[in-house]
RNA sequence: GGGAGCGUAGCCCAACGGCAGAGGCAGAGGACUUAAAAUCCUUCCAGUGCGGGUUCGAGUCCCGCCGCUCCUACCA
């Protein structure tokens, strides 16, 4: 008896994976073909297939973009929902070193895991466009934009320096050095200079700008694209070097603080600073630059505008423009080489870093703008100048309109537009990356290939590791290095660089469109069809790189008329991260859930008196606070997982992982499955009825957790859709009968959550097809009202009784039926009314002294 | 230093400016059971980080603090 009726409950293992089958057998996923419907483009961020596998932070995006994708589909929109692999990338070159494999063979590998652990979820993608950055058949067309780029003159070549750590043979990231030493082992990093290509994004700047205001992003998102992108308007401005032909250009957003300019400061790596230095001073700035040039740039620039200043004089004198007067020009690294001109006037009295320099090394301090204290600070707020001829008495705004008319009138400057927005240093030093579609001839000059040499596949190799003398690793590959110009016929040699990781991901959206066609990087009659991404769903940290860069990618590509939308992402929703509770002992090792007891409101280690700490932190497998994803669809069940998710609380909101909270969902779904299934027989439970069987009140339910649902697919409120939900399953239990078709609408709107399980009901329910045939529910907003309300009646703002009303009773009729409360008349008796309040449904608010 | 966000019950979180509680977790009690699990029922628990202000009315809007998270950082 009893091990019958365990026939018939829940059984999550086998509906996971009869309707998974299922999908996979029927297609259910593939893309419409047909162009009559509306469309819809819901984009997940796509991963890098780390060797690590999954967790459950990754697949909350991931079955948030699900839900919006299996209720459009219901809606009746053609749905594009797809899945690939950012696939290039230094972690599988450096797992492959460690392995003596391929790259490929570590990211096949990786791959696999990913796409298993995906699948396990019942992720609706149409996986017969799955694609990888990696592929030939795709980086084919990633070297297409690039020469889409050089045709349009955004690409080029530039001497820059680069991180070398001479021990590892290899180049490094910025982020991967710090007080000039690999972070990683300690071994020491310099700087050499490599030739490398860099994209004209700065080209780019006003119409990234300008596009933001089109896109519905997080304003957050926004923001900081308008900060990184760092738009400041200001002069350049020229000092003649006293005894010098040259001319020192600056570059400021203060030319109305000019005559409290007391020195000039130029970079360490300003091209005039060998060229004025003065001979007695050669060996210090020598010494000085030297020192500056052991220092990283992050090292140079995480510094707070108060840390201590550096600099060395080079005797040289520059002559202010504006009234002759010859100031120093100093040497420091607080001036940047790569922003502006690298080159700045200082004026210490208004600006807090000069005011640091001059306190430093006992320069003048000018006031010329009145309002601030400069013995003891800089005064960098407005007021009248001062000291400024003809700017006297102005404030900041009509001092600088006059300086920069007097500069331009004298040829001595000109108004200007600065950006923060470097060019983008587009070449890396590693294998597993796109190779670049051109030769450089003997010359030094570059062509790019015929689209016909595409794509330019990566040569094998059996060692990744850079040469011995530096070169990329592309080098090692004689052969495929030395080749032919293929317009000329002269030897040349091919580009040992390789894209970075950024390159593939740019563009991928758009391959998604015809990712099979070896014709066309995408068919422009389908572009034009699907793009522009809807919905694109993926973590906040790509704010500013990825973000960026495929938007630049894709105005160029606009501009160049290949794709038909300015923008390409819509729509744009950040979900929040999932953190864990991690353990950790005094010495700071890590300890997992598994081994770790509560005793008292303490920590310990199991079975010891070892006392743990407790924090809240990212989820990592080197914190021993990783709940799997995988364990969890076996344990409770794909539905359970993906409800849990979602429910933790507000897709935007980073949440705490509890896998406690699992179990709650997954009895959401089990006293789902009782709705519809007698569990002792498996027939269908003898609850359902028809429409006579149904209350206003359970309608009513019904139709709020449709609406709410309905409404979450469009703003991503999916925590309360679901507690709506619950609310519905829980009264609908209460009931002997419940009309049949008020289940069946239910298990709809639940099907875009939990597939699998409403998959397994519908089908029981008696329909054929699966769920792809059935259509969305709609709700009545007249099923949503109730007769009569309790409605709190206020006097002055204080509850002084509850009474009950018509739903639709007017103002007049609830302030009468107010009055006639007693406890409310005894209040008001002999008092005037000041004020009536009536908020329908809610309350009444009687203001009488 | 700059920017963004968050702070409601033991915990996760709800609340068009209108009765602070929808849902879940954990806890307690009970029903069912030989017992346990599962299930069902009942139940405890905060006045919304702090201080002002606007308002008939503030968790919600405004100002100032405190705490936490993320991003960014000598950008002239």
């Amino acid at each position: 008896m009893s091990e019958e009726r365990e026939d018939h409950r829940y059984d999550h293992r086998a509906v996971d994976a009869k309707w998974q089958a299922y999908w996979e057998e029927h297609d259910s996923f593939a893309t419409p073909t047909d162009r009559t419907k509306p469309k819809y483009y819901v984009l997940d961020m796509f991963p890098y297939p780390s060797g690590a596998g999954l967790h459950v932070g990754h697949p909350k995006g991931y079955v948030a973009t699900d839900i919006v994708a299996r209720a459009r589909r219901m809606m009746g929109f053609n749905v594009l929902r797809v899945m690939g692999w950012d696939s290039f990338g230094l972690p599988a070159e450096r797992q492959a070193v460690k392995e003596g494999k391929h790259p490929r063979a570590i990211t096949e590998r990786n791959v696999k895991t990913f796409k298993d652990q995906l699948r396990q979820l019942g992720l609706s993608y149409d996986w017969s466009r799955e694609l990888a950055t990696s592929d030939k058949r795709y980086y084919r067309w990633t070297q297409w934009i690039f020469l889409q780029l050089m045709d349009a003159g955004l690409a080029y070549r530039s001497s820059l320096p680069v991180n070398w750590c001479p021990a590892q043979g290899t180049v490094l990231a910025n982020e991967e050095v710090k007080d000039g030493v690999y972070v990683e082992t300690g071994d020491p990093v310099e700087k050499r200079e490599l030739e490398q290509w860099m994209l004209r994004i700065t080209d780019y700047a006003e119409p990234l700008l300008a596009g933001l205001e089109s896109v519905d992003w997080p304003e957050g998102i926004k923001e900081q694209q308008r900060n990184w992108i760092g738009r400041s308007e200001g002069a350049e401005i020229r000092f003649a070097v006293e005894g010098h032909d040259a001319q020192v250009e600056v570059f400021t957003t203060r030319p109305d603080t000019l005559f409290g300019c007391t020195y000039v400061v130029l970079a360490p790596e300003h091209p005039l600073v060998d060229a004025i230095t003065a001979d007695g001073q050669r060996e210090a700035v020598a010494a000085y630059r030297e020192q500056a040039s052991k220092l990283s740039d992050r090292d140079r620039t995480t510094q707070a505008a108060d840390a201590p200043k550096t600099g060395a004089d080079t005797g040289a004198k520059a002559i202010n423009p504006l009234n002759g007067e010859a100031v120093p020009i100093w040497v420091a690294d607080y001036v940047l080489a790569s922003y502006g001109t690298g080159a700045v006037f200082a004026c210490p009295a208004h600006d807090e870093r000069d005011y640091a320099f001059a306190k430093t090394f006992s320069l003048p301090i000018k006031e010329v703008v009145s309002g601030g204290d400069i013995a003891q600070a800089a005064y960098t707020g407005d007021g009248p100048h001062v000291n400024s001829d003809f700017m006297d008495g102005l404030d900041i705004a009509a001092a600088k309109k006059a300086v920069i008319a007097r500069l331009e009138r004298d040829g001595a400057g000109k108004g200007t537009v600065n950006y923060r927005l470097r060019d983008w240093l587009f070449s890396r030093q590693r294998y597993w990356g796109e190779p670049f579609p051109l030769v450089i001839n003997d010359d030094g000059s570059v062509t790019p290939l015929p689209e016909s040499a595409l794509p330019v596949e990566l040569p094998e190799l059996d060692e990744y590791r850079p040469t011995e003398d530096g070169s990329p690793p592309l080098a090692r590959a004689a052969d495929w290095v030395q080749t032919t110009n293929p317009v000329t016929g002269a030897p040349a040699r091919r580009e040992t660089n390789t894209m970075p990781q950024w390159a593939g991901s740019c563009w991928y959206y758009l391959r998604f469109i015809s990712p099979t066609d070896d014709t066309q990087a995408w068919d422009p009659e389908e572009e034009k069809y699907w793009m522009p991404v809807d919905l694109y769903v993926g973590g906040a940290e790509h704010a500013t790189l990825h973000l960026l860069y495929a938007r630049f990618w894709h105005q160029v590509l606009y501009d160049r008329g290949l794709v038909s939308t300015p923008e390409p992402f819509q729509r744009l929703f950040n979900q929040g991260m999932i953190h864990a509770i991690s353990y950790q002992d005094e010495r700071g090792k890590y300890y997992h859930p598994d081994e770790v007891e509560e005793r008292d409101g303490t920590f310990y280690v199991k079975g010891t008196n070892t006392q743990l700490a407790t924090k809240h932190e990212k989820m990592s497998k080197s914190k021993s606070n990783v709940a799997n994803p995988d364990d969890l669809c076996a344990s409770h069940g794909a539905d359970a997982l993906r409800l849990y998710e979602l429910f933790m609380g507000p897709l935007e909101d980073g949440a705490t992982w509890e896998t406690s909270g699992v179990a709650g969902t997954r009895r959401f779904l089990e006293r789902t499955w009782r709705l519809v299934i007698d569990d002792r027989t498996g027939a269908l439970s003898a609850k359902l009825g028809d429409a006579s069987d149904g209350d206003a009140d359970l309608e009513r339910t019904l139709h709020e957790a449709i609406k709410r649902v309905t409404e979450g697919v469009d703003s991503l409120k999916l925590n309360t859709a679901i507690s709506q939900m619950m609310i519905f399953v829980n009264e609908a239990s209460k009931r002997d009968k419940v009309p049949r078709a008020w289940v069946e609408s239910f298990v709809l709107i639940l099907s875009p959550f939990a597939p699998h399980i409403c998959e397994e009901l519908w089908q029981r329910l008696g329909h054929e097809g699966g769920l792809a045939a059935a259509s969305w529910p709609s709700y009545d907003e007249a099923k949503l009202k109730v007769a009569e309300v309790e409605i709190v009646v206020q006097v002055k703002g204080k509850i002084v009784s509850r009474i009950m009303i018509p739903a639709e009773a007017s103002e007049a009729e609830a302030l009468a039926a107010a009055k006639a409360d007693a406890a409310v008349a005894e209040r008001i008796a002999g008092k005037t009314i000041r004020k009536e309040v009536f908020v329908p449904g809610r309350l009444v608010n009687i203001v009488a002294t």
